[in-house]
RNA sequence: GCUGGAGUGGCGGAAUGGCAUACGCGUCGGUCUCAAAAACCGAUGUCCUUACGGGCUUGUGGGUUCAACUCCCACCUCCAGCACCA
């Protein structure tokens, strides 16, 4: 009978129900097994699941699956990363709360990520808007704020007026809300912030240890942690007593500097300039500069705009007196919010120096154009060369020059070395219903106290008034705000805004190893021997906030002692997007496929197969309907051919024969058996060697052609011992394949009466090097570089040998041309190359 | 601009110094059938040649080597991230 829908439906079910009413994917800590964490990142519940989730899950599938079977103890979770705008945003739409709203995608999510046949532990399911997962939010962040890692600061915030909220730097991408895509805006607010930059340091060394990382994500992560070294470099104003401490990488250009710049919101602007006859025109600068959204002031494009102050300062290695200007290129976030400005060998000077008629000088020479005066430059010059008009320094190459001059200034007190860093605190509140509520309070005596911890949690009223309007609804529930306060007993109101969704992301692979823990955030034993995540897999789109913050998160807590490990996650497979036409699947192109649709049609394993085998897991995933029918195909073939063989008797009844020895096998028996092995081979070397997925089923595919050769057309293959051979060979196909198509590989294996327990606690099939070694192989002669015969040789023949079978051959003496041998260069069992 | 990655048949891709194009898709031909579908078998880089054969071919140009998709140098194109970060 072939393999039909029905059949799948049947088979993927019976499956299904075995696997979850035997637990058999439960993971329990255990000493004296070795360990293997596999993590995907979590989804967020917002319907049902998409192929995107789809490929995810399957890779990580296949992983747990695989090192199950290699004997590991394997934890293999899943969770719901459940707070977050869209259940606002239903809430608003549909008048359903959010939590009513969230609870049903998480079940919708459920049923489809059980109908896909993957292997969780769901034991340890968890959703982080339920109040047993954030109350250990609120405890992580009430041991920052007793840490100093969380505190509250006024300052211009990025905030998204279509989410009414703020937003991390992380979250802004191309000057757009991550998730809405809007324009941001600068606004002043009092904020919570996370002092992710005091771990600046190791966030950025500890990336060497990540080297099974993709290159790429530790790039970005490095570029954005983003470690300059350079020198602060102290400009006295002149005629006062105040000092403009300017940043700059590069020192060595010091006595080339010909300006001084601020930032609009510099705190000496306004000193510098009062009285002067430029202050209305400072103050007009300062205004615009504030009103100006970021974006625009920060667009690269846009004209440098500034002006003069008025003041000047001294340049200390020199005594000059250089202007002191104000600029919109300057940014106080940055540095000290003040540079020299260099514009022969700074790009943005030279442009604004051009721009406003502000001298120059040149100080490092251009090897190819010495002398070359600043009216003759088109652009600056930042490149190498030696110093000129830095009097003792002249003649030294500018690279050597940093550092020396660094050093001289530091001893002169002119200057000192110093680091600055492009991260920035990480900004956590957020004005929103559906989070995780920040646990302090404000108390008029006590100032701010965080609740304790046998107060946790400060669960989320059910009753806030969600209408999309701005400010936080919890500052509209009066029972909520209205509390006393823990320190002094007396009237206080409590934080109303809740923590940004990636707080609760920062730490969920901590509880899976201790889910239902109702007395602490995670067992410390229990996380020493999950910990690290040994495979992670998911998004690119991660690369730098949920990774850097979840790095973040588990320095602090190993600072607590709590956690043993530096880094959280050892490897990191950032799978590809699945596209359609060129284009990534989504709602709003129209181009989405439906997995459900697929399964319904094809069944999970021909869905998960497909997946698998159309590209690498890096690579992106072009859907291919006809792609997918070659796999059904496929796993037809090897249904039918197993059925076949099992539902006659002989197929039956030779189970228990033991198959050909060595000895007595033919030239096919030994053909089928070195498949059978190379398959194992190729398969097993394909997981060890970074899960290519892709060409071990087509190793699979190989044998499985094999096996079919074999079956059509070996001489005397109805005889009982052949047929051990051959079952063995149709075992190999059901056991490689079981990881990547688990319900058709548990059927079938049923089907061949070895099934009393899962397939899943089989051990991974182990391949015979011998079978490798046939007696002869196929070796190609080159002549001249070029392949001019193919000859079968014995194994490991010596070169004389090979000469008295290759130069009798006709088309290589053609080729040869009656010339006398050069060389004769012999590669064991692959080739023979003559040079005439 | 900086950083990282990638360029191989009609298509997805394989091969990391040793027979380029495994495996799959598609296409063409065949078997079975009244017919079609399914299934199965075979062919399939490209050019010249009736054929036998031979030339060319992994983005481009050079180099190293008996031998290069693979290593080195220069360049082109595409993708992604960062970007007035001093």
């Amino acid at each position: 009978m072939p393999y039909t829908t029905n059949d799948i439906r049947r088979v993927e079910e019976k499956w299904q129900k075995y696997w979850a009413e035997h637990k058999i994917f439960r993971a329990e800590m255990d000493a004296k097994k070795e360990k293997y964490y596999v993590l995907e990142m979590f989804p967020y519940p917002s319907g049902k699941i998409h192929m995107g989730h789809v490929r995810n899950y399957t890779i990580a599938d296949v992983i747990a699956r695989y090192k199950m079977m290699r004997g590991y103890n394997v934890l293999h979770p899943m969770g719901y990363d459940a707070f977050g705008q869209p259940a606002e945003n239903a809430a608003i739409k549909r008048g359903v709360s959010p939590s009513e709203w969230t609870y049903k995608c998480i079940d919708d999510m459920r049923a489809g990520l059980r109908r896909m046949g993957f292997s969780y532990d769901w034991d340890c399911e968890l959703a982080t808007c339920d109040a047993s997962y954030y109350k250990w939010n609120q405890w992580i962040f009430t041991k920052m704020f007793e840490n100093g890692l969380a505190y509250k600061k006024g300052s211009p915030v990025n905030w998204c007026p279509s989410c009414e909220t703020t937003l991390a730097n992380e979250e802004v991408i191309d000057n757009a809300c991550w998730r809405c895509k809007n324009q941001v805006i600068q606004k002043d607010l009092e904020q919570w912030y996370l002092k992710i930059t005091h771990y600046s340091e190791s966030l950025l060394e500890d990336l060497k240890k990540l080297g099974s990382w993709p290159e790429r994500v530790v790039a970005m992560q490095e570029n954005w942690i983003g470690k300059s070294f350079g020198a602060d470099i102290y400009f006295k104003v002149k005629g006062t007593e105040d000092v403009i401490t300017v940043f700059t990488t590069r020192p060595d250009t010091i006595f080339g500097a010909t300006y001084v710049m601020l930032a609009p919101e510099h705190p000496l602007v306004k000193k510098i300039s009062k009285g002067m006859s430029q202050e209305k025109a400072v103050l007009a600068f300062i205004e615009k500069a504030a009103n100006t959204s970021k974006s625009l002031r920060m667009s690269g494009d846009a004209r440098k705009d500034g002006v003069f102050t008025g003041g000047y300062a001294v340049n200390p290695v020199n005594g000059e007196a250089v202007p002191i200007w104000i600029g919109d290129y300057v940014l106080m976030e940055y540095g000290t919010g003040a540079i020299m400005a260099v514009p022969t060998h700074d790009q943005r000077d030279f442009e604004f120096a051009r721009e406003h008629k502000l001298p120059m000088r040149v100080v490092v020479q251009d090897p190819a154009n010495p002398n070359v005066t600043p009216e003759q430059m088109t652009k600056a010059f930042e490149d190498q060369g030696v110093l000129a008009s830095s009097k003792q320094f002249d003649g030294t190459p500018n690279e050597m020059a940093k550092q020396m001059i660094s050093e001289w200034m530091s001893a002169n007190e002119m200057g000192r070395v110093s680091v600055h860093w492009r991260l920035r605190d990480w900004l956590i509140s957020r004005q929103r219903y559906w989070g995780a509520p920040i646990p302090m309070i404000y108390c008029k005596t006590c100032g701010i106290v965080p609740v304790p911890e046998k107060d946790l949690p400060v669960e989320l009223p059910k009753n806030a008034p969600i209408t999309g309007e701005g400010g936080s609804p919890l500052a509209k529930v009066k029972e909520f705000v209205e509390v006393k306060c823990p320190a002094c007993g007396q009237d206080a109101h409590r934080e109303t805004d809740t923590m940004a969704t990636f707080f609760d992301s920062s730490w969920y692979f901590l509880r899976y190893c201790d889910a239902h823990n109702d007395k602490e955030a995670f067992d410390k034993a229990k996380v020493a021997y999950w910990m690290p995540v040994d495979q992670y897999i998911g998004g690119i789109e991660h690369a730098i906030l949920h990774l850097l913050y979840s790095r973040f998160f588990t320095k602090f807590l190993k600072d607590l002692g709590l956690v043993s490990c530096d880094e959280p996650f050892t490897r990191l497979l950032t799978q590809g997007m699945v596209l359609k036409d060129g284009e990534v699947m989504s709602k709003s192109k129209g181009n989405v496929v439906d997995p459900d649709e697929v399964i319904g049609k094809f069944g999970a394993d021909t869905l998960r197969m497909f997946i698998l085998f159309a590209a690498p897991p890096e690579d992106q995933l072009e859907w291919n309907p006809a792609g997918l029918e070659g796999n059904w195909r496929f796993l037809n073939r090897v249904w039918n051919t197993v059925e076949n063989r099992y539902s006659s008797d002989v197929g039956r009844q030779t189970s228990d024969v033991s198959r050909l020895t060595s000895n007595q096998m033919d030239a096919e028996d030994k053909k089928l058996e070195f498949e059978r092995n190379a398959a194992i081979k190729k398969v097993t070397e394909g997981m060890e060697g970074g899960f290519k997925f892709n060409t071990a089923i087509s190793a699979v595919m190989v044998l499985m052609n094999a096996i079919d050769k074999y079956i059509s057309s070996t001489p005397g293959v109805g005889e009982v011992r052949k047929q051990g051979l051959l079952n063995e060979a149709l075992e190999t196909v059901v056991l490689l394949l079981s990881p990547f198509v688990p319900h058709m590989a548990e059927e079938l294996w049923q089907m061949m009466g070895k099934a009393d327990k899962s397939i899943a606690f089989i051990s991974w099939p182990v391949f015979d090097e011998a079978a490798l070694k046939t007696d002869t192989v196929k070796i190609a002669a080159q002549v001249n570089g070029k392949v001019r015969g193919e000859f079968t040789v014995p194994r490991d023949a010596d070169e004389a040998t090979l000469r008295s079978i290759i130069l009798i051959d006709e088309a290589v003496l053609r080729h040869m041309g009656g010339k006398e041998i050069r060389k004769f260069i012999v590669v064991p069992n692959k080739l023979v190359s003559i040079v005439v």
